[in-house]
DNA sequence: CCTGACTGCTGAACCGGTTCAGCATCCCCT
DNA sequence: AGGGGATGCTGAACCGGTTCAGCAGTCAGG
């Protein structure tokens, strides 16, 4: 039990508490024979310093929030968060700060409040957020509040210049999609997306209709929100539906095209025979699923990594920048063969 | 930008820190009217008691720590992980503590290496370890660190009643599965376990040896590690063994039970007509595969609440308790119907 | 009328670090 | 020999809360 303080260690060297504080930071002011006695000492008795007098005398909190802000049900079975959260958690234990969770499910609310207490209390130095909103009341929000943030993952046409953030050009990963069903010959595609009110989903609905009109490709669009059985009712919607049906779906993520499997399977049609199946989501879902889902894979963990990285270094030095992720690279599998 | 301190409310309202301080915190020592005037401002300024101040004063950090000491690529893909990191958070919200989390790959020397770094910080107030191994340094390196904990979902036979924890009893768990493959009709099972040196591993394995000692079923156990591909070579293993083959196999997690459909897949055999196949996790996995597995659910989000539930417990009363989790309850799907 | 308990409040110490201004030394240069 | 600039160190203030001892004032009981 390391009762142990920086004026015990003083003490013990026979020195001042500040000389002891500047050996261990690294700080000119000491020589080097002291600054080794004092390491020396702080090892072998394996102390660390206080991290709240730390963080009260440096006005530094040395953690980073995050608030996921979704059903608990969708969280657990996304695994597109944890590989995320993997990311970003190495490149924050690599830069020595400390990850906040926080997981809410009441909606932005909850969200918001989560942030207002943080900037209040001083707990965290910086928030990650993500899944951009049209009219996002967060960013304006911690502005206000004096919390630097990083937006991760924002669309490419909505990045702007005045906040750090990785983009994501969707218009490019809608392309390869399109083409690639393009190629396999259909001429008549749904795309099951989720919320409009996602910027990131405006942005791939209006990129799946450009290109779906440069190859003379028809859509059908359906808003859903990502839920399993959300996939799943809107395939039976659009297999019931009066008009030609389609033949080739896209799915905003994979729990979706999951739920789009077993309503096929339930209406009796073969996936790719009658429709073909294409994720915007990669996982391990995908892989296993008969047939294995075609997905756009797009590397959750590096992209986390960056969004932290990003964050520390607007935290150390305040630089804003604007990184834009690599397109995604569609995995080819059973659900859009041909035959 | 709230730049405003506990001295400035201090002054607005013409009286001292102290009581402030003992207003905001419920503390007897004030009149009701001069509470109801501390109380109101603060929530005018959106004022919060910084946390670093706080957590140096009363020597309590306010958070909790957890590490998730796994090669990120399991902890991105079991959902159990995510559904257990749910239940903790939401239980630790309601008693306003916050979740710092870590995430290791080399294993267990960061894992401790961790532990010390968070009590000297004194950066948590006390963690939450699962995955109890034999010998296990945790619960002697925390006890002399004097770091409080709880150890989740020990197996039931080796709670140890001088720390707190949950309890899983894992024989009784056992019988489910061996009395429902037994009921089934076979006679000869395998069972595909993670490493034996976790401690509920070995009550597993005992639990299905003995009751199928009961219902005179041979068993075949084979030691691997919970990844995909560990449960497919598992598979493969076994039916090209020369005796005779197994006809029904139990997978120690979900990733493994998948890796076994895609074995049994390539290999041309059908489940559960050749081999049939129960999961000791159950998730979205399971209900997605073809044929969807049997498995037995444990509820992995209200048993990590619980764990922080009684965290809490700790850290406030100093309490020391142990909670069994109830049994699992075995989902029957098509791996395990019969003809 | 005096005592003692209780109420409501305050000044000051304290938690364990960081950091600034200031003070010797010592060395180099002219 | 003396001025100027590093170098190495220290005492004290400070970060923003909590908490303890103490001090008036009030009120009931003997």
């Amino acid at each position: 039990m390391s009762k142990e303080t920086i004026t015990g260690l003083a003490k013990r060297l026979g020195i001042s508490k500040a000389s002891v504080s500047y050996a261990l930071n690294g700080q000119p002011g000491v020589s080097e024979l002291t600054r080794r006695r004092v390491l020396d000492l702080a090892e072998e008795l394996d102390w660390y310093p206080s991290s709240s007098a730390r963080a009260l005398s440096r006005s530094r909190a040395g953690a980073v929030g995050m608030v996921l802000s979704a059903d608990p049900l969708l969280i657990g079975t996304e695994p597109h968060y944890m590989a995320m959260l993997a990311g970003i958690e190495t490149a924050l234990a690599e830069g020595d700060m400390a990850l906040m969770l926080r997981m809410v499910d009441k909606g932005p609310v909850q969200e918001q409040s989560t942030y207002e207490r943080w900037a209040g209390e001083r707990k965290v130095d910086g928030v990650l957020i993500f899944d951009h909103l049209h009219d996002d009341p967060r960013p304006t929000l911690l502005d206000r509040l004096g919390l630097p943030f990083v937006l991760h993952s924002a669309p490419a046409s909505a990045a702007p210049a005045s906040y750090s953030g990785t983009t994501t050009d969707h218009a490019v990963d809608a392309a390869t999609i399109v083409d690639h069903l393009h190629d396999r010959g259909h001429r008549r595609i749904a795309h099951v997306s989720g919320p409009h009110r996602f910027v990131h989903e405006e942005e791939r609905i209006r990129g799946v209709r450009e290109r779906a009109a440069r190859h003379g490709l028809e859509v059908v669009q359906v808003e859903t929100d990502y839920a399993l059985t959300s996939g799943h009712d809107a395939v039976v919607t659009l297999l019931r539906a009066p008009e030609a049906p389609v033949t080739a779906m896209v799915f905003g993520n994979d729990l979706m095209a999951m739920g789009g499997l077993l309503a096929l399977r339930e209406l009796g049609l073969r996936c790719p025979d009658d429709v073909a199946m294409v994720s915007w989501d990669d996982s391990l879902h995908c892989r296993l699923a008969s047939p294995a889902v075609t997905a756009l894979s797009r590397n959750p963990g590096m992209q986390g990594r960056v969004a932290a990285e990003l964050l520390l270094a607007l935290l150390d030095t305040g630089t804003i920048q604007t990184k834009p992720m690599p397109h995604g690279e569609l995995v080819l599998r059973s659900s859009t063969a041909t035959g």
